[in-house]
DNA sequence: CCTCCAGGTTAACGACCGCTAACAACTCTG
DNA sequence: CAGAGTTGTTAGCGGTCGTTAACCTGGAGG
């Protein structure tokens, strides 16, 4: 259960499993790989996994299911420990959070919004709360930070975003990639954050996009109307 | 083999039959959609696809042959007739058109980075080698705009934003999603240049972030033409 | 009327895949 | 060493899928 504390001692051979499972169904696609494949990669055959899992489908769920929860209880504990410093703040550790994931865990993170539909209904309805959890706490965040924003304009931005971020995986495919990790995180970090930085001017009166000359579009951050403002949204079940 | 010009009044049966499978693709997957489904959609049923297509990777190859053409010719007009108005001008443009293509085309779109392992060897290297020079399109703009970025940078700073703008497909599964068409295009539009625009003060030096204390991010665009981009209406799909 | 052809149909084949059954080897106790 | 539990193995079943084969139909043309 825990990440932290937990290390050689928990069962080697489920993690594997699911590391190698994830990588080769990011890969090839949750129908695109045969048990035999996922076993094979292992150093186990074929059926030897249902030792393991109750099948197929379940590492799925099980890899699905994990990494939403991680997710999300990552962003819990970063948007806390950085809420002194502001929304500002918050987002950014919010960015740090989910670019450590989209480098760390390539395959996860692909398969998180790739293959979600191949997951039986109830798991499916697990892992589509965890994520609109976390992507409420992107959300909460945006609209603190620029409060003229609308939440359906926040939330579509909240997902660019995480498009952005998840671009990773076609980073290595092509030669000339970037080398250094800290060097990739620096960018991400860099477009994201402009990317929300832009939304400061939103609404620009219909096309009024940036234009006319080098403009500066400040951002500022209001840490203190941030507190009166909790109403719940219009949301959306 | 090739139609003359794909633009036509009358659907043919192939361009149903391409559309419908493009649909079912991106929402299941290539191995998930089984050839008898693809029938169904189009009213003739299973094995009569087969009077239009060698095969079902035929479908696929075709689909995502056609994607890259299409893309890279859009980009490559548009990059064209933008030139005038310089770097900011173009790059607006090719932003532009790629709403247009991931507004209009969003199973096309969701395919083109997904299922392009499953294509034969021929195929697919037909298809990175206009998806390559599409990137290449971008980052010879981007370049031009942001001198002191280096190629690697620029190149994963277009493949970013190309994940930004592409993560359409996940607005619309949500309740509360964006309406109207022109909206979500102007949201996209911003955040894309958004992004583009925090390049201009890079490298920055590391950790600039915020997050210590909120700055202001001086974002400098220069864009005049670009919400006067032609107006022709999107590429009939 | 007969032929031809494009565009359908259903039946069925072979391959593959997920999964189970039955069995084996290697611990870990006592 | 006996017995039980864990973790493998191989053989094989049932179902699905892509594809082919064989047949049907509705016009076009002489």
């Amino acid at each position: 259960m825990n990440r932290m504390t937990t290390r050689t001692a928990a069962p080697t051979r489920r993690e594997q499993i699911l590391r190698h499972a994830a990588r080769l169904f990011a890969e090839r696609g949750f129908h695109g790989v045969g048990v035999d494949e996922i076993g094979a990669a292992v150093g186990i055959s074929g059926p030897g996994l249902y030792r393991h899992f109750a099948g197929k489908d379940a590492m799925l769920a099980e890899l699905l299911v994990g990494i939403s929860e991680r997710l999300l209880e990552g962003g819990r504990l970063r948007a806390r420990a950085a809420e002194d410093g502001g929304p500002a703040a918050v987002l950014a550790s919010l960015v740090e959070g989910h670019i450590d994931f989209a480098l760390d865990d390539r395959p996860l993170i692909t398969l998180h919004d790739r293959e979600l539909d191949r997951l039986r209904d109830k798991d499916r309805r697990m892992v589509r709360q965890l994520q609109r959890q976390y992507v409420e706490l992107w959300v909460d965040v945006v609209r603190r930070l620029h409060t003229a924003v609308p939440e359906a304009e926040a939330r579509a931005s909240v997902h660019a975003v995480f498009g952005l971020l998840n671009s990773t995986p076609h980073f290595g495919s092509h030669r000339g990639g970037l080398p250094d990790r800290s060097g990739t995180a620096e960018l991400l970090r860099t477009l994201a954050h402009g990317a929300f930085a832009s939304l400061g001017a939103w609404p620009s009166g219909a096309g009024q996009v940036p234009g006319g000359g080098p403009d500066t579009i400040d951002v500022q951050v209001d840490v203190e109307s941030l507190h009166g403002t909790d109403g719940s949204g219009p949301a959306a079940g």
